[in-house]
DNA sequence: TGATTTCCGTACCGTTCCGCATAAAATAGA
DNA sequence: TCTATTTTATGCGGAACGGTACGGAAATCA
C-alpha cells in the first residue's frame, strides 16, 4: 500500500476540529491548577476546555495522559523561562531576584484564589501513589538545580567564599519551593519578597 | 432538671465503643497522608480504621471534618515537635540540623513510598479551593516561621553579622519546605541532607 | 453530486461516591 | 428481668464518576 504524500499545507481529509489543541490544553491546566487531580472531573475538564468528554478523551487519552500532558506541558514552560532569566545580564543577585520575582508573580495569579505552583500544587499530592508523576517532579527538581548551579558557577566570585555552586544550586530551588508553597497557602507579595530577599541575601556575597 | 454527676471512672450508659478515637484518627491520617483528600474515599477510611461508615461518620462528622481533624492534630505534633527541638542545648547549627534530620526521618516514611510532609503534600492541593484549609496552613507556616524565629533571636551571635532573626527565621522554614517537597517527590535521604546542611550552613555562621 | 473520512454531541453503561435510615448488639440502671 | 441508651452493622438511594457506543454533521476528494 503507498503511502500517499498529501501537499504539504493541504488539510486532512475530513472534517476539521472546532478547537485548538495547546489551547485547549492550557485550559484544562487551568481546570486542574484550581482543583488538583483527583478532584477534577471530566465534566469540569470539559466545561474548562469547552470540548465535551468524546472529543477530550480522542485528542488527549483518558484523565490521567491528559494530565501527564499539562504537567510536561508546565515542565517546558517552567525551564524555558528558567533559561531564559537565567540568561539575562547583570550581577547574580538580581537575576536570582528577577527569576523569583517573575515566579511569584505566576503563583500569585488566578481568578478566585492564587494557586502557587501548578507541579507542586497539583503534582505533589499525586506523586506518593503514581510513579510517573513521582518521576516527573524529580527530574523537573533536578533540572532546575542543575540550571541554577551552572549560572552560579560562572560567577563565583558572586558567591559566598569558597562556596559550593552545586549546593548554592539546591539552595535557589529550595527558595523557589518555598515560594511555591506559600503562595499557595495565601501568602501575599510582601511575605513572598521578603523570602526571597532574604533567600538572595543567603546566596550572594554581600556587594 | 438536676444533672447527674455520674462517678468520676464509670462509663457511660449504652454500649461501649470499640474502638479508640485517638488511634483511628491516626489511621485516618495515614490513609489521607498517601492520597491526599479528593483520592480518598470514606471506603479507605473505613477499611483504614476498622470503622465502618456509620461510625466514622458519629465519630469524626463527614469527610472533610474528619480530614480537618487530621490537619489540627498533625499542626499540634508538629509543632510540638518543633518545640521540642528548639528547646535542645547546644549550638543553633547542631539545632537546626537535628530538627531537619527528624524532619526528614519522618518525610521518608511511609509503607510503600515516602510520604513527606502531612500538610504540604495533601492540604497544599485543597488550599486554594478551600478557605480553611487555606487559613490552616498559613498559620501553621507562620508559627514555624515564630519558632525559629524566637530561638534565633536568642543566640543572633550564631547568625551571620547583622542578620535578621526574622527573615532567618523565615529561611529555616523556607529550608523545611524544601524538605517536605523533595522527600514527597522521592529524595533519597543523603539529598536530602545535602539540603539541610547547606540551608544551615547559610543560617549560622561558620564556628 | 456522491463517497469517504473525520469530528462532534447525545445518551448510556457499570461503578463508585457520600450520606443516612433502620435494625441488631451491648452495656447500665431499675 | 426489663427498659433505656449508646454503638455497631447492613444495606439502601440519589448523585456523580470515568469511559464509550453510536448516529448525525462537516469537510475533502473523485
Amino acid at each position: 500500500m503507498v503511502q500517499k504524500e498529501p501537499s504539504g499545507s493541504s488539510r486532512p481529509r475530513g472534517r476539521p476540529r472546532a478547537y485548538d489543541p495547546a489551547t485547549a490544553l492550557g485550559k484544562a491546566r487551568d481546570a486542574f491548577w484550581r482543583n488538583g487531580f483527583s478532584a477534577t472531573s471530566l465534566d469540569d475538564l470539559s466545561a474548562a476546555t469547552g470540548l465535551n468528554r468524546p472529543s477530550l478523551y480522542g485528542a488527549f487519552g483518558d484523565k490521567k495522559a491528559l494530565y501527564m500532558a499539562t504537567l510536561q506541558r508546565s515542565r517546558a514552560e517552567m525551564l524555558a523561562s528558567l533559561e531564559l532569566g537565567l540568561s539575562a545580564p547583570g550581577p547574580v543577585r538580581e537575576v536570582l531576584k528577577a527569576i523569583y520575582a517573575g515566579a511569584s508573580t505566576i503563583y500569585r495569579s488566578g481568578s478566585e484564589a492564587q494557586r502557587g505552583c501548578f507541579l507542586i500544587g497539583t503534582a505533589l499530592t499525586e506523586s506518593v501513589a503514581d510513579p510517573d508523576v513521582r518521576q516527573l517532579l524529580d527530574q523537573v527538581f533536578g533540572e532546575l538545580d542543575e540550571g541554577f548551579a551552572a549560572r552560579l558557577a560562572a560567577n563565583p566570585e558572586e558567591l559566598p567564599p569558597g562556596a559550593d555552586p552545586v549546593a548554592m544550586g539546591r539552595m535557589a530551588t529550595a527558595i523557589l519551593h518555598a515560594l511555591a508553597v506559600r503562595a499557595r497557602a495565601g501568602a501575599d507579595e510582601a511575605s513572598l519578597r521578603a523570602i526571597y530577599e532574604a533567600g538572595v541575601d543567603l546566596i550572594c556575597a554581600r556587594p
